[in-house]
DNA sequence: ATTTAGCACTCGCTCTTTAAGAGTGCTAAC
DNA sequence: GTTAGCACTCTTAAAGAGCGAGTGCTAAAT
């Protein structure tokens, strides 16, 4: 268990740390106005938080920096409280430039905003489409052998596929299957079409159309969802400007990581409501393990959608940016709720 | 204009830096078998051809380098034969992964192919949708105040966008312009939708739609086109590893500009069919000023859709790149071609 | 009239040395 | 428990030496 004192050196350290950048030696914390002790006495503090390994040292003897357990502790226990937050608030509705009309746009401005104010990277992961409900289906034809496939979300969100149309298939029956799906599936989420398709629509699906056994692989290739949610970026060079990237070797990984969609989509995915933080291995990669990730979700009625996410350093201001993210999600969440009365 | 033997040493130059990215010298071309004159007489020339401005110095007592005069020069004039081109092409057609089934997937791995190939910063432009037919049209309500619209084209391809409904119009009402629309203007370009309207349907739609006087704003609404053309990239990141851009603060304004839409745009756009190149500071943007673009058009009966283009540093291997770009924007013009069998 | 050998000279790089500065850990005194 | 003092470590920047690549010019050779 920590003492007063070594909580209060160690806050007052990493404080000074993000602000500097540099590592932080006694006689800068023992300058501070609220400080009594020696640098002689802090000294004898940063050696016990050493041990403890809430910092680290760059070299023998240079000043000390936080751990990644020191930054977790910090995050944890030391973060100043979040007054500021109010102040903040107000802000980030006037900073969307007049009114945002579409989801997508929405997001794609957070990202920006959120980059622009911070100075890092940021991402917003859109929503699955797939979890969206069955609107209005539609096949439209575009040769004799291709068509177009049409699915409308009660969202207004639009996903399309071309499809080859199998010689054998009529028009008519065509138009019969597009019929049936859409009285039978209105509302059902895309996601789970298929799984309803197969234990209730067989029955009607024999009755009504004939040649009802070539439609299975038809059927599929119609129902097989590949895409992904959307990412939009903010500040996508912003970490050049990082002084611990000013390495090339070290950026390279970092900008080769945010291109690489798989990784980016899983390290920004966080099924949890509210916000997460992870510091530089919990990431859980090489590329990032000089990097924090803050997610934060935003929702619709009440249900998760997606999140809005900070990629920063480990080094990052916490205290700014978790308040920023926190109240930006809102915001969006207040806007994507407006959208849909 | 030049003699003989400055055309060859320019040339021999000039590949010599393109491949080592060091300034050359006298010594290091003498050194050629093909070479039959001393480094003296070579120091001569190379003088000569500094003044004529199609060679450089980077300080005093350094080997020469090309200027974009020079490279202009050697483009234009020098460049080997095409004669490894038929070798290039066999392999094209290898790359790509299986059988690429959709447009953008072409256009995507396209990207990759080529910046996997040379190492450089490529960028395939999509073609513009809005240059497309239009084949069928649909409004589907979300609620009662907004609809999606949505627009296939003659080639598969779909646009969508929300729409706000204005309280006058009735379904009915609706479904009859729809009808209307589909009726008159199937075959024509998206982007032309609009003049047609206005010169043609004015007076169908005074006779069979009740509130014609509010449907402007509506159709306004309807068709307002916004959407650019897609960009594919392949090696964003691909500049870090070229040693003129080794410097942190040279790669930064290059990573912007490729981040950057209007510009890349602009950049990689070309009306012209066929292969353009433009060198350095030809690209009017400060950002590319140590960089050399190469544009090649894909077209699609004979029509230009788009364009290829490879991003690199001045000094890029111009041959090989040339020959590549050719060879894959033939297959990819193939490849379309193809899918509107 | 070219071409070439020779040579002095210029830069840029790398390596070493030096000195200054920031910071530590330890000890002994307060 | 706290602190002053001091030896020691490590980093950084600056200065200087030496090397190598390359040039430009001159004078001789072809």
């Amino acid at each position: 268990m920590l003492t007063e004192r070594q909580l209060f050196i160690l806050r007052v350290l990493i404080d000074d740390y993000i602000k500097h950048v540099e590592p932080v030696g006694s006689r800068t914390i023992s300058k501070r106005e609220d400080i009594t002790y020696s640098p002689a006495t802090i000294r004898n503090e940063l050696a016990d938080l050493e041990d403890l390994g809430f910092l680290e040292k760059t070299h023998t003897s240079s000043g000390r920096i936080p751990s990644e357990k020191g930054y977790r502790f910090y995050v944890d226990h030391l973060l100043p409280s979040l007054s500021m937050k109010e102040r903040e608030i107000g802000h980030s509705e006037l900073l969307f430039t007049e009114k945002v009309q579409e989801a997508e746009a929405l997001f794609d401005q957070s990202a920006k905003i959120l980059s622009d104010l911070t100075n890092y990277t940021s991402v917003v992961l859109g929503p699955n489409a797939l979890d969206m409900k069955l609107k209005h289906m539609q096949i439209i034809p575009i040769s004799s052998q291709v068509a177009v496939a049409i699915f409308v979300t009660n969202t207004g969100h639009v996903e399309n596929r071309q499809i080859v149309l199998p010689d054998t298939i009529e028009p008519s029956e065509l138009e019969k299957l597009v019929n049936i799906l859409n009285e039978r599936l209105a509302g059902v989420r895309l996601i789970e079409l298929n799984t309803r398709i197969q234990k209730e629509l067989s029955a009607v699906f024999k009755k009504h159309l004939k040649d009802y056994q070539n439609m299975g692989v038809f059927l599929d290739q119609l129902l097989l969802w590949s895409k992904k949610e959307k990412l939009f970026y903010g500040g996508k060079t912003n970490m050049l400007s990082q002084p611990e990237f000013r390495d090339l070797d070290k950026v390279r990984p970092l900008l080769d990581f945010l291109e690489t969609r798989d990784l980016m989509e899983k390290l920004v995915s966080s099924s949890e409501k509210g916000l997460t933080i992870r510091i530089g291995t919990e990431n859980e990669h090489e590329a990032m393990k000089n990097c924090s990730v803050i997610n934060a979700s935003y929702t619709m009625h009440g249900k998760h959608l997606g999140t809005i996410s900070l990629i920063g350093p480990t080094r990052m201001e916490y205290q700014k940016v978790i308040s920023l993210l926190d109240s930006l999600s809102k915001e969006m969440t207040n806007r994507l709720n407006d959208f849909s009365n």
